[in-house]
DNA sequence: CTCAATGCAAATCATTTGCACACCC
DNA sequence: GGGTGTGCAAATGATTTGCATTGAG
């Protein structure tokens, strides 16, 4: 019972080739190790982030060489960018991934994901209603974490 | 039937007035300048393009009194922040205007606005599970226009 | 008078770009 | 070999900041 996914570095990496392949693009080691460590985060980050990642694993990869390959990897769906905060951009991976939306924990910037079918509900409703075709949505709810009741 | 609003720019610069006062905060010219104006846009805006209004109406007002001006509008709710695109932050006015998300028609960077009664459902379900006070949300779609069909 | 607010220019920070060199194809 | 991809440093563009001056209270 269930789709069994498979987003293993391997799976993910063939995806990769694929679309290097499809496009013209070189598939150069560099591009490897981005996608490697990308999925090896467990959740979001920026590039910042990622750049000081390899740094530390002895890996010499420009930040514009990082800039680059996001590009890369979000035209094939391997990462979604988000823009919650209005200064640096945040990442995550998403092959396979079940689609999402996001809480934001205003009090130390960290990030929940749920799911609800409504969202796809409303999404209909507006593209009958506008006459529009809907290629992605952003939902994000900032909130605080409630204050334990210590009566 | 129904709630007369009134959203006029006297009733906002009353607005303004009482939290400037109640912050400790002086009433400059150049800030009730730039409540005018931004009173006086229909839709969305920029700081460049307020920053250029400012200018073709004889208003000598930097971009920095811009800033610090919005950061104002922003604590008293007469102005509303969003970070569509990366790149630079837009703005609306928002004294007692009906609350609603967005649509962004990526042809040509067009925003609709519309309001749906079960994002409200939705919060509500998620302040619930996550045990958490949902300050705001944003909503975008990002869209094409439909083409019209010819046959 | 005093200190917050302004205007200007310089500083910052994420991202982009230009260019010489490297290496995938 | 040829041209795309890379690293570096410089350029960009939005926003912030420092500071001398202004003017609201």
């Amino acid at each position: 019972m269930g789709v069994v996914i498979d987003n293993t570095y391997e799976t993910v990496r063939k995806h990769f080739i694929q679309y290097l392949e499809a496009n013209g693009h070189r598939k150069t080691p560099e591009r490897y190790t981005i996608l490697k460590e990308i999925y090896a985060y467990d959740g979001h980050f920026d590039i910042d982030s990622l750049y000081v990642k390899m740094r530390k694993a002895k890996h010499a990869i420009s930040r514009a060489t990082l800039y680059n390959t996001m590009e890369l990897l979000l035209n094939c769906n391997l990462v979604t960018k988000h823009a919650f905060n209005e200064n640096s951009a945040i990442y995550e991976k998403s092959f396979h991934f079940k689609q999402h939306d996001h809480i934001l924990i205003t009090d130390n910037n960290e990030i929940l994901e749920f799911c609800d079918p409504r969202i796809e509900e409303i999404k209909k409703s507006i593209e009958t209603m506008f006459d529009v075709d809907i290629i992605e949505h952003s939902l994000v709810f900032y909130a605080k974490k409630k204050l334990k009741e210590n009566k």
